[in-house]
DNA sequence: CCCACGTGTTGCAAAAAACGCAACACCTAA
DNA sequence: TTAGGTGTTGCGTTTTTTGCAACACGTGGG
């Protein structure tokens, strides 16, 4: 879009922070951005940017501007949704957010289907850390979050809310692997494989834990659950792990998965999402809506 | 502001209906402003105007992209507002849309305080007819509506909103000055001095009427409040008038205002706000609350 | 200390975009 | 048929924007 290129030049530098790699991203000189950031302080009669040796930064003035030229830009890529939705086209990106505890198995069975009914909606995914995904939601950077335990719900609209069931994750030939639930203090006589700490489903264990005036003392801490899993195969370790991102075929692996039962502590929540305030493209509208019937269906709702 | 060129342009066109008269109030030629639209054209992939022989005409695509362009244009204006209050300036402009039962004396003397305090806060002001002042809301053609017994109130976000009595005016020497209070059939044996049709306070009188089974059947029928006030004196001819209307000082010209009972009838509705769902301008926002302050403290307000 | 590297800014010439003019094609109402 | 309205297009000119190079300034490391 031709005429938001001051809003995006703007943004990028925000981005940035610097007028240089804002331009060589962009593809153009920083000379001819410079000229133009300085025709639209002009133009506004005040600076928008702080000059410091390091960089630009945007001042008061320029954070309100940065807000309406984001929103500006997000609301022509709703507008241009819709545009080519009501000619029938159904074309649109849509960016998700989401933790590592969510996409395995769910998301990526969602997207192929919406590619295969909707071929020219392509997607973007963000893995983010705890917390950072409700976050990229406000500077536009992504239109929706799909996250486990998610730290500012402020920001955060949910369209779906609803509980995981937390499962103990073992070699079929466990000692445990027979019960019917299991509870975190017959854990502890085992090797645990735990996420890392930033993420949701490892501070639901540690919360479990601390109910039980115990302390988990890991064998293996990783971000990765694909590893944690496997780490399990054969072996007396146990990893933990949520109903969403229960492999669907365990039994190849010769794992089992058995409930994990905490009492007395709500079930950690997921939330699927969009920014407060904020309408989406109409396909990432559509999208979120499947996202919720999907959730909804395999899993309860919670209000 | 330079990079709003494109969206100001597609207004002008969609509000004038051709190419050629939006060109001429734009200051440029028909053909550069048709290029634009054509390049508008090819960067959306779809046409957004209809093109008739008579003219252009915003098709559905053109629709959408016209709400987000007046958003836009609104909200720059917004956006600048903000950035000359931070600075300390308090500049912008505040367009209001009313009827003539309103503005008389009671917006006069609100704008004359606002020029003393804020001399870069200018306004516009719309006398319209009723319904259409909610109308002009939509497309952002004004700011800010104050209107009696509004048409339309789903577009409108009232923020004041109060009863307005009713008076009767007429000479001092008249059979009824001396009365407390004047019900519509005492009236029925004077001459009738009423406000056109379609004005708000014409149809609070017509429904009294109605009530007590009578009709009225004016002397004169005129949209000049002025004049009918002014018919009132040195005659037995009676006027009609909302409490906000009265002038400050009707004795000098010899005439009284006493107020009119219509018991089972709900006094009509002084309204004051903005449309819905936007975000005024601060100057804009400011002047409204100073109205609301101003209406509330003088009349009541009804929830 | 200075040197290398980062930053934003400016002069100038070249490239690109926008513009106005005039002509054209079309429709409609007098 | 004519006169007046509409949008569109080719072309030469004007305006704007851009890239290149140089400059000025601040910072951190040898």
């Amino acid at each position: 879009m031709r005429h938001l290129l001051v809003p995006k030049y703007v943004e990028q530098i925000a981005r940035n922070g610097s007028l240089r790699s804002a331009a060589e991203e962009l593809g153009i000189t920083a000379s001819a951005l410079n000229r133009r950031i300085l025709g639209l302080e002009e133009e506004l009669g005040v600076e928008i940017f702080e000059r410091h040796p390091s960089g630009l930064r945007p001042n008061i003035a320029g954070e309100i501007l940065l807000k309406h030229f984001r929103d500006q830009i997000a609301d022509m890529e709703r507008v241009k949704s819709s545009i080519a939705d009501i000619s029938g086209q159904r074309a649109g990106h849509i960016n998700i957010a989401t933790t590592r505890e969510v996409v395995q198995y769910f998301l990526p069975a969602l997207i192929k289907e919406s590619l295969i009914d909707f071929p020219a909606v392509t997607f973007g995914v963000d893995l983010l850390e705890r917390g950072e995904a409700e976050l990229s939601l406000v500077d536009n950077t992504n239109d929706i979050a799909i996250v486990f335990e998610p730290l500012r719900i402020k920001e955060l609209q949910p369209v779906y809310s609803g509980e995981q069931q937390m499962f103990v994750v073992m070699s079929d030939k466990h000692p445990l692997a027979k019960k019917e639930t299991v509870r975190i203090y017959e854990c502890l006589d085992y090797a645990l494989l735990l996420p890392k700490r930033p993420e949701g489903i490892r501070r639901m264990l540690d919360i479990a834990a601390e109910k039980t005036d115990t302390t988990l003392i890991p064998v293996l801490e990783s971000n990765s659950l694909d590893l944690l899993r496997l780490m399990s195969q054969d072996s007396d370790a146990l990893s933990f792990c949520l109903a969403i991102n229960l492999r669907p075929n365990l039994k190849e692996d010769n794992l089992v998965a058995v409930p994990l039962l905490t009492p007395g502590i709500a079930p950690g929540a997921l939330i699927a999402g969009h920014l407060r305030g904020r309408t989406l493209p109409v396909a990432a509208a559509r999208f979120l809506e499947t996202v919720n019937k999907e959730l909804a269906t395999k899993f309860a709702v919670i209000v």
